[in-house]
DNA sequence: AACGCCATCAACCGCAGAAGG
DNA sequence: GCCTTCTGCGGTTGATGGCGT
């Protein structure tokens, strides 16, 4: 037996607002409030909608202070950067900009960014022969696939262990001008204005500053923990590959790494933002000399790709990290 | 002018988690 | 601790409008 309806299918009105519509819900919940039962509303009002349907339209509609349309560059470079960093929890990332709302954003994300990034990614592929996703799934394919019984053995001790303080945590990680400072590296350079064709040559002065960030991440911070910090945990601790993460209040919720390492998505993305400068390699190199950021490969890589060993890149990708935020 | 294609965005749907009994 | 109800979230769909042929 399947959930109940949370109305009555066949007796609800279905398809765009109509402005009376609008201006029901609108007056009632300005000056009631929505009485913290959205099923139950619709029938106060009279309106023939599924309680749902008047919450969705409140939230992203009738709201005060909702923005529509023309999203900013700064706006798209926080997007970007908290998606590279948090995943699709638009909710989350709506959090961080006043006025816009989680469907905006998604819709925003999904019509608009997502095809800026992957095109920007077929461009760089035409001037580079793989992707920092290839390069890893190379890597990754040398590894002994888990079984069950065997997880541990595919993950490094220490990062499997979810009960454990996480291993790599490291001071630099947790103030928020070093927090801001990692995510301009892996965020920040999104605007089409930036080009810049390796590591070293970034420029940090991308539209998204220090401040902006610091208010990032004490917004992100604690709407965390207001509201979300189970969700950090189940989504990112428990799901058996070993994700632990920082849970203070000045500490960045997740670690930068394990999201790259754990999550193709949010690779392909990041890959489109580092750009050729990710892959500081060309044909002519030896697969015995790449690593995988060339000039700052050397210090966060020093092994050709080929050459590591389960949860050795997972430690890469951690020292990149600091690496990133010691500059 | 008519048609088809595509991009955009509002709205819907189903699920998971929280809250309360 | 279990069950039910409600809320919030994220993925998906469908209506609409713009543009090219």
């Amino acid at each position: 037996m399947g959930r109940a309806p949370c109305c009555d299918k066949a007796n609800v009105k279905k398809g765009p607002w109509s402005p009376e519509e609008d201006a029901k819900l609108k007056a009632f919940i300005e000056k009631h409030g929505t009485g913290g039962n959205w099923i139950a509303l619709p029938q106060k009002i009279g309106l023939k909608r599924c309680g749902k349907s008047c919450r969705l339209r409140w939230l992203n509609y009738l709201r005060p202070n909702i923005k529509h349309g023309g999203f900013s560059e700064e706006e798209e470079n926080i997007i970007c950067s908290l998606y590279i960093s948090i995943g699709s929890r638009w909710s989350i990332i709506a959090a961080q900009l006043p006025g816009r709302t989680d469907n905006d954003i998604k819709n925003y994300w999904n019509t608009r960014l997502k095809k800026k990034l992957l095109g920007r990614q077929k461009e760089q592929q035409l001037q580079r022969p793989c992707n920092l996703q290839q390069e890893l799934k190379k890597a990754s394919h040398n590894f002994i696939a888990p079984t069950s019984a065997s997880q541990n053995v595919y993950w490094p001790e220490p990062v499997a262990s979810i009960a454990e303080p996480y291993p790599y945590q490291d001071p630099h990680l947790n103030d928020h001008a070093s927090t801001g400072k990692l995510l301009i590296r892996l965020g920040g350079r999104l605007s089409d204005s930036d080009q810049s064709p390796n590591m070293e040559g970034v420029n940090l002065q991308s539209s998204l500053d220090i401040s902006t960030f610091q208010r990032l991440h004490e917004n992100s911070m604690s709407s965390f923990n207001e509201t979300s910090s189970p969700l950090l945990n189940t989504q990112y601790s428990t799901k058996g590959i070993g994700m632990p993460i920082s849970q203070g209040p000045n500490s960045f919720p997740v670690e930068i790494g394990d999201m790259i390492y754990c999550n193709p998505q949010r690779l392909e993305v990041l890959d489109s933002c580092y750009g050729v400068g990710m892959m500081n390699h060309s044909n002519e190199t030896s697969s015995a000399e790449r690593t995988i950021w060339g000039d700052i490969g050397n210090s966060v890589y020093p092994l050709p790709l080929e050459d590591y060993q389960p949860g050795m890149l997972q430690e890469c990708l951690i020292n990149e990290s600091r690496y990133l935020v010691s500059q």
